[in-house]
DNA sequence: GTATGCCTTCGAGCGCGCTCGAACGCAAAA
DNA sequence: TTTTGCGTTCGAGCGCGCTCGAAGGCATAC
């Protein structure tokens, strides 16, 4: 996905780790510059994401978007922050049909805005578990990385911390037969 | 995708959270029964997915399996350990070719060692890389479970933690125009 | 004997999320 | 006037990771 750059840009705008302060939120959170309207070309660029995904997403009913006098997209600053939240679902793992399924609740009124919340909060809890699993297969590859050879080697001095298990010391792989592939 | 399980198996069996300790991870590395060998239903069962994906792997190059007298499939030790390790790098998101790449190395003997660590700390980095990305992806989730109704509202208090934000307090929508999903 | 159940191979199909190409329109620049 | 550059619509194609169905083999249960 083109819009990985995105989050490579917010992850780099915030400075990689810290405890994520509030201001730090505001800064991922606020759109920086909002024109009364922008092309397509401006939107791309904006998101990370390329025209023919633009148009995808408002095929898929994600978006309206009006025309101009020679037929051409004007995103006005609404369509613009719609996108910007869809793009940020999107980044988070969220599916399309899902976005698809908030939308029509926005659209619907404000009498949704406890079931478009239910939606949030069920996503979040997908990202908490999302982020409890990797966590998990970290641990599982940085406890690989440093114990190499498999599960003979009990090197497991270099896992006194999750992110330890540098490249340093690598115990040369027990030479076993050559099928479990590590 | 259905070894989904595996990793529900795994979370509930570390009790969820805290702070992974070296037996967890042994709990979670070591492979509890390795029978000498196995039919492709019990491997099946052991890793939570089908018998179709592991006729799929197979197709793919990821392991070599025999065969007894019928022509069914025996699986040995060493096929069930690789796939285990398979099943787990695919799970923390490790693209099939990647694994393609990794088991051509393993079965080309002991002096790819070093560039199967170097796979294996690339792997570590993009998982790395995508729990941050997730980290910042949940932050503005809460944030916008917590400020419900846009960038107006500015109801920061109940972001003190990263993983505070509950679906309490929550401030009702400022009526704005309809359209920006959210 | 036949029915069941689990296995085999092979190739096709699917759901997702884009991604692209063809054929065209309009407008400002050379 | 022609070229360039950016836009349009429509529908097809792609890469990934499975997932399935058809057609058949073998063995145990009834």
């Amino acid at each position: 996905m083109a819009t990985d750059d995105l989050m490579t840009r917010a992850l780099e705008a915030l400075g990689d780790d810290g405890p994520l302060s509030v201001e730090a939120i505001h800064r991922l959170t606020d759109v920086p510059d909002v024109p009364e309207t922008m092309t397509i070309a401006e939107v791309a660029d904006l998101l990370d994401l390329s025209p023919h995904t633009l148009r995808y997403y408002e095929r898929a009913g994600l978006v309206e978007v009006a025309r101009d006098g020679n037929g051409h997209r004007v995103y006005d600053a609404d369509a613009v922050r719609r996108l910007v939240f869809l793009t940020r679902m999107r980044l988070s793992g969220m599916a399309m049909r899902d976005l698809q399924h908030y939308v029509a609740l926005a659209d619907a009124g404000e009498h949704t805005v406890p079931e478009r919340l239910d939606v949030l909060v069920e996503h979040r809890d997908t990202i908490r578990r999302r982020i409890r699993e990797l966590t998990l297969s970290l641990a599982a590859v940085e406890y690989k990385i440093a114990t190499y050879g498999g599960a003979t080697g009990p090197d497991v001095h270099a896992l006194g911390t999750t992110t330890g298990a540098e490249r340093t010391a690598l115990p040369d792989e027990p030479p076993r037969r050559a099928l479990p592939a590590g």
